[in-house]
DNA sequence: ATTTGTTCATTTGTATACAAACTGTATGCA
DNA sequence: TGCATACAGTTTGTATACAAATGAACAAAT
């Protein structure tokens, strides 16, 4: 019946990290969530450390363990990252992919629309997480795969602000057009193509971003990690 | 006296696996190490976790845990992530180095060409395992970081194979140019050059791996994630 | 002879008691 | 009042005993 009480925890910090149902920062209470979750301190603490690991949260010597922070700082160093990991993931995963991913990437985005669809922000942040860890899934490569999870995190993260948002969502379904249009260049192969479209897309996101939390400043040079030199 | 066993622990698995001492998917003990360090199993196995996550170690469930693998498979995906990380790194540390970092920099260099008069091959390895590692504190990105500390590990163990070849040492002496030319582009602040000098440096390493371990058949496309558009 | 099933030794995983470290509050002194 | 220090309560870290799972050896059956 109770399946694995550590994935099921593990899942459930997940989920409140990425909605932000925890806020960035948050301190976690060993001692209660062990009880909650019908588990001694020990698999707990171990859980807890895998789940630092992977960025989800950070933990100091002697000091309790909080939800990862989201600082300004953490917002510069992202979108220094993000363009070229993006890029570079979306390319593999049109290098690599097999069939029956592909096959999975598209159940995925059809969630993804019916998420659109029902005007429930997290529900529809969710389902984007899912959709590009999917496509990290599909690129296939160890070395790419942990930064790659971090920004997927911190995305997701940001992105429930914007997701939340009602109204006409026009920005939402050009989201969903692109993914749409990445299914197909990774279905094909176009690893070109592929590599372009995370850009465009990232671009979109970049616009978001800057509409709700970015510092103006931090704008200057976003690009320049994929296109070529800059002067 | 003996300062943090979990540290001496950490470290000592880390040496282990970065100089081949314990070979790649070689088995751990956790009772013999408990009682080799004076520690008990809890606070080792949350070193084994925090060494797993990191790419030193790898874990399955109720399974022993073992050296990281190398297989084939694992090279290809290095030499796909290599180049670009590697890049990047280089370029976010001329970008926010401090003075203070660069000093350390330069002493670390010196260790390096100290240990290449030496003629002794772990120590080379590791010197040049320093040095990379501290241009990726002076590049301060966490989002990256991941990527580059796995790749990292890699090419160190795969370069006790060729740092170990005593001879006349024109790759290691070449190395060592590149190692004085980017401290000078990072000091300067020359992000472009910077980020060129790590292909070339990358391009050597590359020569070098061919020549010892690499598959022929991967060596197309090596080039794809810096230049530009592959066909 | 190969496969299937069972037992047992070894190893991994979890619970819990205890030790060490930290945080905040109170007290003493200038 | 301002600061330092000591103490108490709480939280984190470690040791150890116990439970669960695995793999190897061996027996039984097709």
């Amino acid at each position: 019946m109770t399946k694995d009480k550590k994935q099921q925890l593990s899942e459930a910090i997940q989920h409140n990290v990425l909605t932000l149902q925890w806020a960035p920062g948050q301190d976690l209470d060993e001692s209660s969530l062990s009880l909650q979750f019908g588990l001694s301190r020990t698999p707990l603490r171990e859980v807890f450390r895998d789940l630092a690991g992977q960025g989800f949260l950070s933990q100091k010597q002697h000091r309790n363990t909080r939800v990862a922070e989201l600082s300004h700082q953490t917002l510069r160093e992202f979108f220094q990252a993000a363009p070229m990991i993006y890029s570079a993931i979306m390319r593999l995963a049109a290098e690599n992919r097999t069939s029956a991913q592909v096959q999975q990437l598209e159940a995925i985005q059809d969630d993804f629309e019916q998420a659109l669809a029902s005007a429930d922000g997290q529900a529809r942040s969710l389902a984007n997480h899912r959709f590009h860890k999917q496509t990290a899934l599909m690129a296939n490569n160890r070395y790419l795969l942990p930064s790659f999870e971090r920004l997927l995190i911190d995305h997701t993260r940001i992105g429930q602000t914007f997701f939340r948002t009602a109204g006409p969502d026009q920005p939402m379904s050009e989201a969903s057009d692109h993914h749409r249009q990445m299914i197909a260049a990774i279905s094909a192969g176009d690893v070109a193509r592929a590599g372009d479209l995370a850009i465009e897309h990232w671009n979109l996101s970049r616009a978001q971003f800057a509409q709700f939390v970015m510092p103006q400043s931090l704008d200057v040079n976003l690009g320049q990690w994929i296109q070529g030199e800059p002067s």
